[in-house]
RNA sequence: CGGGGUGUGGCCCAGUUGGUCUAAGGCGUCUGGUUUGGGACCAGAAGAUCGAGAGUUCGAAUCUCUCCACCCCGACCA
């Protein structure tokens, strides 16, 4: 991408309605723009990242056999009673259109999905399977905040399984967890993020959560560091203890929730008559769970992470661009640069703007692409170009015939 | 939803005991010139229903009322 046809700028000062540090940076670098209290707009670089992200999520679901959907977003109001969360659900959007109809915009699925997965469970053969989806929700949160972290309006993916029996839930919810850690693991916050206990509703003692540790974070955990689990302020009791070792030697922490997976048990399918025969011919519920992610909290989440003094450092695999190509008054020579790395398959953001070096270097500091690389008059005296990882202080010189392997060679944290 | 705060050119803001405010400055933008390794410099130019509505007054960005939006703290977060 040449920065000069990139209609986006970046902006020198922090925006005035916005506090936490992920909107702030977002916004200055031109990957989001504000619409509301809890509501952007992803940009050019912004939906690079949020797709991203969405793929790595993509391919660990496709990994465990999840299947794609795409489901609708507006929830007629029968479904949503039938499950009772019609009148329970404070945070709906409700419309109607003008034939009176009544919906909802959705914020989670279950209602959309049962009925769905009714049509096609017929026998115990047809068990079990898992179907995802990576879309818009909507909840009207009463108090938006801290950009993109707590929105209105939000992507998120969730994956709903459909089992014969609770063993098997059991089962595939393991591979769901084993899976989630594998999606952070490529997001670069494997680190910093831990399987937490938290409430879990009514049919099992516990839900799961994904918290990643961040001062930004609204909620409070307690981290046993040897069994690399958390606990969630919200069940911790009196005796504060590691739900799977016993150890009171638990860290406080804040955190940010980052996913979270529920046994849902017949809660659905029992109102929604998600039934199958079993292999005596007795009709039984099918026993569910849910399991989500969302790309847009994540990605505010990496910026609150992953920043410094003078901008986002974007971890390598969901940086907009791997390289941010600086030409200093040398158009000709870059030109060629760029067209040769384009041709080796390496995703370039090509500043061949006629500006000072000063604004395309705070540019780059800005934007976080995780190389550097600056073509002028001084490097090309030795037929060389400048490279530098963002989160380096040194640079080097670099032949311009080998750069193309050493960026290959830097790839993949 | 309770409490606190803020709304002034595209962005950041000054001004708010009512009176040359015909709204200042910085950034950005446009024109010309000089620059060219950390948001460079000089000259000129354009750009504002002062969040919205109603009111008080000879006169309102400034005072009163209502509403709206955004931020922060708390509650809430299936």
């Amino acid at each position: 991408m040449r920065q000069s046809k990139l209609f986006t700028k970046t902006v020198k000062e922090l925006p005035k309605d916005e506090a936490s540090y992920n909107a702030q940076a977002l916004i200055r670098a031109g990957f989001i723009d504000k619409v509301g209290a809890g509501i952007y707009s992803y940009l050019p670089l912004g939906k690079r990242v949020l797709d991203k992200i969405s793929q790595i999520i993509r391919e660990e679901m496709n990994a465990i056999d999840g299947q794609e959907i795409l489901m609708t977003a507006l929830v007629p109001k029968e479904n949503l009673e039938s499950s009772g969360r019609w009148a329970a659900f404070d945070v709906l959007f409700r419309l109607s259109g003008s034939d009176k109809r009544e919906y909802a915009l959705g914020a989670t699925h279950e209602e959309i999905v049962s009925p769905l997965a009714k049509k096609f469970i017929l026998s115990y053969k047809d068990l079990p399977f898992g179907a995802y989806q990576i879309q818009t929700k909507f909840r009207n949160e009463k108090r938006a905040k801290a950009g993109l972290l707590r929105g209105r309006e939000f992507l998120m993916k969730d994956l709903y399984s459909f089992h014969a029996d609770q063993a098997d839930l059991d089962s595939y919810y393991e591979t769901v967890t084993a899976a989630y850690h594998k999606i952070y693991a490529r997001l670069g916050l494997g680190e910093m993020t831990y399987l937490t206990y938290a409430s879990g509703g009514s049919f099992s003692k516990y839900s799961h959560e994904f918290q990643t540790v961040s001062a930004a974070g609204e909620d409070l955990i307690y981290i046993c560091e040897k069994c690399r689990v958390a606990v969630n302020r919200e069940i911790i009791d009196e005796q504060k203890a590691c739900p799977a070792c016993g150890s009171r030697e638990l860290a406080e922490k804040k955190a940010i929730e980052v996913g979270n997976i529920f046994k849902l048990g017949t809660k659905f399918s029992e109102p929604f008559g998600v039934r199958y025969k079993d292999r005596t011919g007795e009709e039984r519920p099918t026993v569910m769970g849910c399991y989500g992610i969302g790309p847009s909290r994540i990605m505010g989440t990496l910026v609150e992470i992953y920043h410094d003094e003078k901008g986002i450092i974007w971890p390598a695999n969901v940086a907009p661009y791997r390289v941010h190509l600086l030409s200093l008054g040398e158009n000709g020579a870059a030109d060629k640069i760029y067209a040769d790395l384009i041709n080796q398959g390496i995703e370039v953001l090509y500043d061949d703007r006629d500006l000072s070096a000063g604004e395309k270097f705070a540019d780059f500091d800005l934007i976080g692409c995780p190389y550097r690389v600056v073509v002028s008059k001084k490097t090309l005296a030795s037929e060389s170009v400048e490279l530098k990882g963002r989160a380096e202080t040194a640079s080097s010189l670099i032949k311009i015939s080998e750069l193309p392997a050493r960026l290959e060679a830097k790839a993949g944290i």
